[in-house]
DNA sequence: ACCTGAACACCGTTCAAGT
DNA sequence: ACCTGAACACCGTTCAAGT
């Protein structure tokens, strides 16, 4: 709303009146931001390069100066997508009460961020961690560090610590990537259309199934992860650690 | 070893020295067995219509006569890997023991499939399925009535059996990526060199994760694999069901 | 019937050149 | 300093044309 006589004057330079209007610098976050906005958006598949480029009114060119590679691109964009954890009030970085209510608060933040991020999630979920023992989902150092912290807090061992841990993420991966591929976000490598004919014709040879099918389509996965987590609870805790680490 | 001499008769048709050997004719079976073999040896980013019509020495376009899509190759390729377990003899349609019996060893022909097929049983995992009630990775529908028909022959209730599926589903899918992501598989949408630095520079920040590094990074995913199957099949069998399936 | 050549609309990435 | 144009070596997919 910028009163526009204010450069009239002969010889000014005039605003281009076709410049865009998000004609903010690129950065790096900038750049992230608007990725993870556009997998959301679009999906997974429809992020390139080329069509990032033309999101942020830029050529693809333009990029290379702020992001190396289109690789080192999608490992930026799960850091991104990773920190909202960060900003969960419900998720708080050590146990404030019981390590039971620390780890079902983090396991639903994790799930909040899968669900907010479907098609972004199979990243956090399947890029190659940092390290061979940095297990996704919870895959940045600082996590794993405050976790691994939090539970020896609440009176863990060290090895019930690390075995929580990978239990932890074992059960978070699982459910979530479950999750999400009932919900025909393509998981995987290769984008595609979402499910075709559920196939009720394909049931003729599988009587069992064609009988099962309703119940099978039902989706409780509220109660599935709750009932999940609680039988993971149930068996780790203080005490329970049967992995040497070593 | 066939005497060459058989054919030396003037005027005989010889077959021209130059011919590839595998001139063996094109079939959607060939296409797709290359296809894995080559997801094998070279991973899935190598594979695209050109190189794999390179590898059996045709051009790209003449691969859609016997394939739709590349996405149909994949899917055909997830096909193919999960057949596998039908030529598996630890691994039996039915239970001739135990439930429990069954259940192991169907988990352990799934797990010797992901880790034969490293680089493909990410496709396995993830692409969307026939329907959203088929779960990864056991995602064929014989295989899944079977399941089913398995556990109500052992004195499941309806069900239990689709909990238990469910429940089988995401143990499988949650363990086995997280072996395989640990293996330095990219089990994601995209390709990329294995684990870069260890980032053992990167630990200054995490005292803690510093001093558990080294057993964070002990592997005993044989044991976690069996110790997690195993608390599995306690809270699983006839009469556990709580997840109601209407 | 089966395969190919040429073409189209894309990719990621580089690098010299523009401003 | 920051962005672009042109270029390179790729993609998936189509379709008319060759044999």
């Amino acid at each position: 709303m910028a009163d526009p006589r204010r450069d009239d004057r002969a010889g000014g330079t005039i605003e281009p009146i076709g410049e865009r209007a998000d004609r903010a610098p690129l950065t790096r976050d900038r750049i992230l931001r608007s990725a993870v906005a556009l997998i959301d958006a679009e999906g997974l598949h429809q992020l390139s390069m080329r069509r990032l480029g033309r999101e942020l009114g830029v050529e693809a060119m333009a990029l290379y100066r702020y992001v190396p590679s289109r690789s080192d691109l999608l490992d930026g964009v799960v850091e991104t997508v990773v920190d909202e954890l960060y900003a969960d009030p419900e998720v708080h970085l050590l146990p404030q009460h019981s390590w039971q209510e620390y780890v079902i608060r983090l396991a639903h933040g994790v799930r909040r961020m899968a669900l907010a991020h479907p098609e972004a999630f199979p990243l956090v979920a399947t890029r190659p961690p940092a390290a061979p023992w940095v297990r996704p989902p919870l895959r940045s150092l600082r996590w794993i560090e405050s976790f691994l912290q939090g539970l020896l807090s609440q009176g863990f061992s060290r090895a019930d610590a690390v075995h929580a841990y990978r239990a932890f993420s074992s059960f978070l991966l699982g459910h979530l990537l479950l999750e999400l591929s009932a919900l025909g976000v393509d998981t995987g490598p290769v984008e595609e259309e979402a499910h075709p004919t559920p196939g009720v014709e394909l049931l003729a040879d599988y009587p069992l199934l064609a009988e099962l099918a309703p119940g099978l389509a039902e989706f409780h996965f509220d109660a599935e992860f709750d009932e999940a987590l609680h039988n993971l609870l149930d068996r780790l805790g203080p005490g329970t650690g049967d992995v040497p680490t070593d």
